[in-house]
DNA sequence: GTCTATAACCCGATAGAC
DNA sequence: GTCTATCGGGTTATAGAC
C-alpha cells in the first residue's frame, strides 16, 4: 500500500531540495571539491539520507546538469516558437541568456567546468543536451536563410561567440575586478553588454533583414 | 659550497620539468582531482619528491598559473610594443592568442576552472597577472583613442569579447563534437573564426582608422 | 526515509635513510 | 635530490537500527 499523495509527485519535493541544494553545491566549488556533507546540511538532512535518492554523487550530478539544461532549453524553444521575423527571434535568445545566467548563475559556472573537462563519463548527458539547444538555434537559422531574411554567414558561429563572450564577461568580470585597483571600474553593465552583443548580431547575421554579404 | 653549475639555472632544469608536468595535469584534470602521483609520474620521479622543488601542492599550481600568464603577458607586450597603428597592433594580438591557444591549450583550461571558481586564495596571483595582460592592452586602446585613431568604445568590452568568444568556441567546439551525429561537422575552422574576430575588432573598435560613431 | 556507525579508500604531507 | 614508509585527515558509500 502506499502511502496517501496528493495526487502526482509521490516524494518529488526532497527530490527536487536535494537537486538545488547540490547545484549550488557543484556549481560554488565544482564536481571533486563538493561535499555530500554540505548539500545535505543544506537540505537538513544527513549525508547518508541523500544516497536514498541518489544512487551516489556521480548520479546526483547528472541529475543536476541534466535539469538545468532542460530549463534554458525549454526557454529557447519557447521564445524561438513565438513570432515574428528569423532575426527577431534569435535576437530574444540574447535576452532570454542574459536573464538566465543572472538568475541561474549556477549553471554558466557547471558549464564552465563541463567545457575545462571535456569529454568524460558523466559529460555525456550535458553534451547531448547542449546539442538540443545548438539544433533548435540552427533550426530557426537554416530557415530565416532559406527565405533570405538572413545573411548567409555561419550562424551557429555568431551564436556561440555571443554565448562565449557573455560568459566569459560575466564570470571574468568580477574575478577581474576582485583585486582591482581604481583603475578597472567593472568593465561594463548588463544594458551594454546587451547592446553589444545585439550589434554584432546584426551585422554579422543581418537580423535587420539581408544585407550585402561583402563586410563592411 | 654550492656544486660548480654552468652559469646560471642552478637546478632550474627539474623545476621547469615539474612545472610543464603540472601544467597538463591541472589543465586535464583541475586542482582537486589532479594528483600529484601522476605530476610526478610524468617527471619520473616519486610523490615525495616533488616536495622538495615545491612546498606543497598549492604552490606548485600557483607557479604553474604565474608562469603560464608571465608567457601570454610577454607575448602580448611584444606585439603590442612593435611599429604599426594601435589598430594594427590590437589586430596583431588576436593571432597571438589564437597561437597560444593553439600551443598551449592548457592555459585556456586553467582560465576557465578560475574564473568558474571565482575569487578565492590562490586566484590572487591569477588575477593579478591577468590585470596586467589588461593594462597593456588598454594602454594602447586609450592612447589610440586619444590620437582619434580608434573609435571610443569600451574597447575592453570589445576585447573581453574577443577572448571569450575564442574561449568557448575552441573548448565547446570540440565537446560538443565529441557526441556529435553528421548534423554537425566541427563549427568554424580557424581561419574563419579568425575573420570573424577581425571583422569585430574593426567594426566595433575602428582599427582602420576613425570611423563615425554611429552604429552600423 | 532518515538516522548512527563504520568500513574502505584515497591522497597530501612528513620523517628519515641514502 | 630522491627514495621508502607511514601518518593523518577527509570523504564516499554501506550496514543496519528505528
Amino acid at each position: 500500500m502506499q502511502p496517501a499523495v496528493k495526487t502526482k509527485e509521490p516524494q518529488q519535493s526532497r527530490r527536487d531540495e536535494i537537486l538545488e541544494a547540490a547545484e549550488a553545491v557543484f556549481a560554488e566549488a565544482g564536481y571533486d571539491r563538493a561535499r555530500l556533507e554540505d548539500v545535505a546540511q543544506r537540505v537538513g538532512i544527513r549525508r547518508a539520507s541523500l544516497l536514498y535518492h541518489f544512487r551516489d554523487k556521480a548520479s546526483l550530478y547528472v541529475a543536476v546538469l541534466d535539469s538545468m539544461l532542460k530549463d534554458l532549453e525549454s526557454r529557447y524553444r519557447r521564445v524561438l516558437g513565438e513570432d515574428g521575423s528569423p532575426g527577431a527571434r534569435l535576437e530574444r535568445t540574447v535576452d532570454e541568456w542574459l536573464d538566465f545566467v543572472a538568475e541561474r548563475p549556477a549553471l554558466v559556472r557547471l558549464m564552465l567546468r563541463e567545457l575545462a573537462d571535456g569529454v568524460n563519463d558523466h559529460s555525456r548527458p550535458f553534451a547531448e543536451r547542449a546539442m538540443s539547444v545548438i539544433s533548435a538555434l540552427d533550426d530557426v537559422i537554416t530557415a530565416g536563410q532559406a527565405e533570405h531574411a538572413l545573411r548567409q554567414t555561419n550562424g551557429l558561429h555568431v551564436m556561440m561567440i555571443i554565448g562565449g563572450a557573455s560568459t566569459f564577461l560575466l564570470l571574468g568580470g568580477s574575478l577581474i575586478n576582485a583585486s582591482a585597483t581604481e583603475r578597472f571600474p567593472p568593465i561594463v553593465d548588463r544594458a551594454q553588454h546587451r547592446e553589444l552583443l545585439i550589434a554584432i548580431f546584426r551585422k554579422f547575421l543581418g537580423t535587420h533583414g539581408p544585407r550585402s554579404i561583402t563586410d563592411d
